[in-house]
DNA sequence: TAATTCAACTAACAACTGTTAGTTTACGTT
DNA sequence: AACGTAAACTAACAGTTGTTAGTTGAATTA
């Protein structure tokens, strides 16, 4: 899926939109005016508005998969693979805000590639789902619902998108290890 | 603001529909087929589509400054407070998952009560704030940056509304106690 | 120089959007 | 029986939507 370089200024614009007015508030003539163009013109580079939702959520989420797939194979405790499941979102959501808002809010309008797109959110929810299991079974890890400690930290991770852009004076590592400590150890002291 | 019965199955219906495709991608007419009339029959209820948006928002937006409120006012220590925010967020979400979609996803689309809105929403934001930066200087809280642990607490109580409709199972306040455990004192054993 | 390709354009389409005006129907009150 | 009202209806509107067809000019290749 090689992508030209006037695409992918499409897809980065549209991106840019989708996150403050949602996909389907955004016009193609809202993207085309923004780049200097006419919405005709768009066609030129892409097949129509849907593929460039596609585009924009199933590689943010493959990205995710391959991350994670890393992350299990890794030889360490279960403590330390959340640790970097957590850094795993900081990094990948610092370098793609714009598309994770449509990962986030505008995945119920892709059409071709819903099945797709659900498929891979429920493998990557299991698998973040059996390292939380497996932390418990090694003692690591609380013996509450996993289900419970899943929701709440992916929520968190899930919801970084809109509090980044905000805080620029973070850095991604400073982020990622403050974060593991609240997820991890609470705010209690 | 008294509302008739007729316009509130309006708003009941357009927030199950709000909730599945947002606001925008959600017409006068899919709203009136699910209730089997024709859409120009909404208006003899309703003054236009924006003042049902603004009714879920602004309604639920005040529920929750009400709430804050009364806990602000308790005479308890910060962490029990937060665990009546917690308290406070299953219980408003259980009763209103629909309506918390929009509050989430579907605000930017206001335009009359916009500006109200963005006020309701950082009023609650620093009061929430003041209390974590509270418990830090009573030593309750660990010293961490307060922003980071309000978006991380925050994050989860707003994705609440994710998660409460596919776990019948989980009663209230059982929800919310062990919610109050994996937020306060973290996952790790 | 001629031919081809790229990426913009104009013009138009059919469908859909929120909303209004005017009409009809059923029902409770005088 | 007559009236008033609530809540549905039909028909239509003006504007917007995604998208297509065909055209143009500039740049690249033969």
């Amino acid at each position: 899926m090689k992508q030209t370089p006037r695409k992918l200024e499409i897809i980065t614009t549209a991106s840019t939109l989708f996150k403050e007015k949602g996909y389907s508030a955004v016009t193609m003539r809202d993207i085309a005016k923004v780049m200097g163009i006419k919405a005709a013109s768009l066609y030129n580079h892409i097949k129509n508005k849907e593929e460039i939702l596609t585009f924009i959520i199933i590689s943010l989420a493959e990205e995710f998969i391959e991350g994670l797939e890393q992350i299990k194979n890794s030889n360490t405790s279960c403590i330390d693979k959340l640790k970097q499941i957590v850094a795993l979102h900081v990094d990948i959501t610092s370098r793609n805000t714009n598309g994770m808002a449509s990962l986030n809010n505008d995945w119920m309008h892709l059409k071709d590639e819903l099945n797709h797109y659900l498929k891979l959110r429920v493998d990557y929810e299991n698998s973040f789902r059996k390292i939380i299991k497996q932390g418990i079974l090694k003692n690591e890890i609380k013996n509450i619902n996993p289900d419970i400690m899943l929701f709440s930290v992916l929520s968190t991770l899930r919801s970084l998108y809109v509090w980044i852009p905000q805080k620029e004076d973070l850095n991604a590592s400073q982020l990622a290890s403050n974060l593991s400590e609240v997820l991890l150890k609470g705010i209690n002291k």
